[in-house]
DNA sequence: AAAGCACTCGAACGTTCGGTAGGTAGTGCA
DNA sequence: TGCACTACCTACCGAACGTTCGAGTGCTTT
């Protein structure tokens, strides 16, 4: 019943769950440099010591924060896009879609594991780094599929490809879910910016 | 003639400016947190203690880096509107390029100047999120007068700001000049892709 | 020649850092 | 009852941190 208002929803975890939380909401807040082990003792109810019997560095926790977040991601948008339909078109609003629901949904989450990739050491770096070219390249063959069968007509799929995870991840950083628009409204809205970047015309081609 | 090859460009440079230029790059590469007064020192070719004959503190050439950058930033997107014709077109064209070719050409300040911003103050930190307030409006208002006088045919214009915005901000993070695309090209297809999100339909009409 | 000033330095300050040694309480199982 | 194991603790470590001090050094102005 009694709770004390913390940075965030740590209280009721325990052990390695309690202090992954912990450290996701410093990090977010703090960065993974800025963030000190007594901070992430402090938010998760334990002492430092304590922390090391479960991880063995700080570098660990961040790396497994990265791993989990950056997996969850993938499976949401390969789940996402083997719901849809065959369509380039279709493909792409279930890809958009699912990305900017776990970027609005998981902010820190998202957040952290955007920005702290260059805080890993080198071999987490690389591990983390393929992940997110495993995930780009899933947009981008989407994409160049479309722009094959004629249904996108941009002359810059590639760019294009950043350009929708791009702006997409940066919901990320200023997404309010306190504000008027719900996650899901705002998925529906950059699935529509996202077409504008490929040049599928749709409400164009409606009209006529 | 005998130049050590180091992090970056700071060899010639004396003082304050050798300061801010070493703190860039380190700032850059490992974070306001993650770069130590030593780190900066070793890059000016300065002792730690001399720097603080220029700053009273580590926050103090992290806020003087802030300042100056995002005021470039702003007067480089503020004359090329200023010099474009009144056409929201050719209005919204000048400002994307203006911010890519920044985002290319600068990329280690732009880099620090949007994800450092938590590392300042509150004090600092205010100021700075006034500028970037400011240079957000600049794009909201182009693309309003674009909407009202039909240029432009998005039913989101706030969306389509803010992704513009991210999308090019996100250039400083992953563009390499080293590759096949230079920024005056990286920054005409960014314009394309502007366009894609407000629905200016550019190709579809020249085409009819 | 002297005084003032901008600039730089080596050497240290107190504090906080990531991490460790060693112990206690509780649980499950023989 | 005794042993192994998990989970957590108090107390502490050496190293690195941001910052300060007092003492130069070399120009400029008088």
């Amino acid at each position: 019943m009694t709770s004390d208002t913390r940075l965030s929803a740590n209280q009721n975890l325990r052990g390695k769950e309690a202090v992954l939380s912990s450290a996701i909401s410093n990090f977010y807040a703090l960065g993974f440099h800025g963030t000190s082990m007594r901070d992430i003792a402090r938010d998760s109810g334990m002492t430092v010591a304590s922390i090391y019997h479960h991880f063995s560095s700080k570098q660990e926790i961040l790396h497994e924060i990265m791993i989990t977040v950056m997996s969850d991601l993938m499976s949401s948008t390969r789940s996402a896009l083997m719901a849809a339909d065959s369509s380039p078109h279709a493909q792409l609003q279930a890809l958009v879609n699912s990305w900017i629901l776990f970027h609005a949904t998981r902010q820190a989450d998202a957040f952290v594991a955007s920005t702290e990739i260059r805080s890993l050491n080198p071999s987490g770096r690389k591990l983390v780094v393929a992940l997110r070219d495993e995930q780009e390249h899933m947009f981008r063959d989407v994409i160049a599929n479309g722009v094959q069968d004629g249904s996108f007509k941009t002359i810059y799929p590639t760019e294009a490809t950043r350009a929708v995870l791009n702006m997409g991840a940066s919901v990320a950083s200023w997404y309010d879910p306190r504000g008027s628009l719900s996650p899901s409204d705002l998925a529906s809205r950059y699935v529509e910016l996202a077409f504008g970047t490929v040049r599928d015309a749709t409400q164009v081609r409606k009209v006529g």
